[in-house]
DNA sequence: CCGCTGCTTGACGTTAACGTCAACGTAAAG
DNA sequence: CTTTACGTTGACGTTAACGTCAAGCAGCGG
């Protein structure tokens, strides 16, 4: 918790980018990250009507852009971030996380066995192609 | 090269699938299997007006498969496959393909080490989870 | 005050990956 | 020979993840 920001002193803490520096930094449009906010998936403060992003909204972006590249829907990713910061006061409330990451756990394990099963594939078929070509000299 | 089956007298060898066979194996329908074949993922023969699936299109279905696991786009995934059986006669082909080989190993080998990441996030979390629930007896 | 630049809100378009009919062919079963 | 059960070819619908305008507001440099 560091403090409400809105329209008490502003802390001369706390950076803040808009979202077009955020888009560029990020290599995204703008329209992406709006798309991201209206899935949920980020919640920028704002300064009259333009969007202020914080670190928070950075991390969550970085969690966006990585389970992209691993193929999650959003939706999806949606989930697993609203579980990094669900309320965790009750000991239900942190089984249920628990168990959560496990089944997140058992996915990314899974995709990491495929993986090494393509990569072992591509080995040998690399093998072959390089045997392949010594004969051919 | 097993032989082509055409319309000389079938090998009693070469197993065959319907469409409905295959799709309830994969557990995809047919509408999918469909898609596939028009993207040119798989090829099956003809009989008549049927499609006979073999081996080989097996192989694909559960390299396209495991493609979609991952993430990849169709499109992709069938660049893939037609590396696997591209014509590597000469030379030049076989660098090629040795090139191409390279590109997808450094793809899949960032997935792995995203994945890593994100299993290792996911275990500190469920350490501090774990630690807050005994705490709170 | 004027114009420029950047931000905002719609709203419609697009691509990928199928889903979902509809309408028809065909081969084995009764 | 007529069902019945699959199989086949369109063709249109749908969802996700943005792309692409269009049009308006807002601060600020001159």
């Amino acid at each position: 918790m560091v403090g409400v920001v809105t329209s008490a002193g502003a802390d001369k803490t706390e950076p803040t980018w808009t979202i077009a520096e955020i888009a560029a930094e990020f290599g995204v449009t703008h329209r992406t990250v709006r798309h991201y906010e209206e899935l949920g998936l980020v919640t920028p403060e704002r300064r009259g009507t333009a969007r202020l992003y914080q670190r928070r909204d950075r991390t969550r972006l970085n969690l966006i852009l990585r389970g992209k590249r691993l193929g999650f829907p959003l939706e999806q990713i949606r989930t697993i971030i609203d579980l990094y910061d669900a309320p965790r006061g009750k000991a239900s409330q942190l089984e249920y996380c628990l168990a959560q990451i496990d089944d997140r756990r058992a996915d990314l394990e899974h995709r990491r066995r495929d993986i090494d099963d393509a990569l072992a594939e591509l080995d040998t078929f690399a093998a072959r192609c390089r045997e392949d070509l010594d004969r051919l000299r």
